[in-house]
DNA sequence: CCAAAAGTGTTAAAACTACACCCATGA
DNA sequence: TCATGGGTGTAGTTTTAACACTTTTGG
């Protein structure tokens, strides 16, 4: 079934930039593409938007589809809408980017058998389309909201060590922090909660465990406060 | 000439949110609608993004034809793609914000004899769409933006009273800051340039004009300075 | 008992906040 | 000469940055 209109339209698709952290880097997933253009490249996951679903909706299922990823934290980017970014029409893009802990989510292959592989930010492959541009941003996104927006949370497993916190933003913003002042700030902003446990199988003492409190932290917000690390 | 394509496709469009100053307060600029849906009610300018043009100049072309306006500072705020936000069909949006100094420009009535007039930020009517909730967006986004970013002279003509720039901050973040701590924060930070003009028929004396200087403000950047007020 | 990371305070420097008066100018 | 806003400094407080050792645990 075709569709006629009035005046050309560009296309719209959606694109996800996905993070992950593991022990040494911040990771991104890609997809490689099995039909041109690009065929063979490294890509974005992403696709076609549907009349009858909104933008983030339209992300959430081409993440789910290519790379199984489900109820994750999501949030619009940019919309990338230069000519020629598409070899074969005008296609203009909304990004997002997604946070995701390695730890709580099996990432499997693409449904439609493409594969899909997880890529040290800082070392990436030339990207099909403008997806270096899109990633750039994305990263740039992420390292300014990180600082003023509880989100790396989201790249931790529900139950976390101050030291994994502090590894988290220690990535992304790629500087040492040092561990007191970290430590200080953290537990002073009072939106880590305790928890009565420890880390396990670790050769050496186990870390308390802590949790996000997003309901004191949406009541400190409510009331003024600014977190800010 | 119609145009036919496999799959459905939303419409794209662009919508700007215009912000300017006055000495009381920020204005926004609306324009009437001169056709359904919602005729006779206010709107954000905006109009249908065509293929061969990038989606930034959607927006300026817009602007330009619908409030006179050229040359401003234009910046993409977000792109709004629920479903029902246009009675008619699908469209999805991608919001744009713009600043503009009120004395450098005249805004002139639109050619397409659409009614367009400054209304107060904090005061506007129900407007057509969902356009309240973009310009929410956009309002927010200048608030933000204002404290990390040089945007606020955008609102200015380019050499302007300390006290003018003081004005913009205290109109956009609703609070009033003391005299003498912004001069002295402004100040320090070097990025603007003192004249040696001052301003013109006021019934007091004079203060000293002084302007923006870009040039600095990017070689302090590139030094890993960060901006803030 | 050794290796490894957890956990913990203090001090100096810098940044921020609050605050009031004299000066220059045009009407 | 008066009304209006321009321009200026200091002191107390808070925030940040730098820094090292003891404790706990598993191997």
């Amino acid at each position: 079934m075709s569709h006629t209109y009035e005046y050309a339209r560009p296309a719209l698709t959606v694109d996800i930039v996905v993070f992950a952290l593991d022990d040494e880097d911040l990771k991104v997933m890609l997809i490689q593409r099995d039909l041109p253009p690009f065929e063979g490249g490294w890509a974005l996951p992403g696709g076609f938007v549907r009349v009858d679903e909104t933008l983030e909706e339209a992300a959430r299922r081409e993440l789910a589809e290519e790379t199984g990823l489900t109820d994750i934290f999501v949030e619009q980017l940019y919309t990338f809408g230069n000519l020629g970014r598409d070899p074969r029409e005008r296609v203009v893009t909304v990004a997002y980017y997604a946070l995701v802990n390695l730890e709580g989510h099996n990432v499997h292959a693409a449904t439609d058998a493409r594969n899909a592989a997880w890529f040290a930010a800082n070392d990436l492959p030339e990207l099909a389309f403008d997806h270096n541009e899109i990633l750039e941003a994305a990263h740039a996104r992420l390292r300014g909201k990180v600082q003023y927006q509880p989100i790396g949370f989201e790249l931790l497993p529900e139950k976390f060590t101050l030291r994994q916190l502090q590894h988290v933003y220690e990535v992304i913003l790629d500087r040492e922090l040092d561990k007191r002042n970290f430590r200080k700030k953290v537990l002073s902003m009072e939106i880590v909660k305790e928890t009565n446990e420890i880390e396990k199988d670790v050769a050496h003492r186990a870390a308390r465990l802590y949790r996000f409190d997003k309901r004191k932290y949406d009541r400190l917000i409510k009331g003024g406060f600014n977190f800010e690390i």
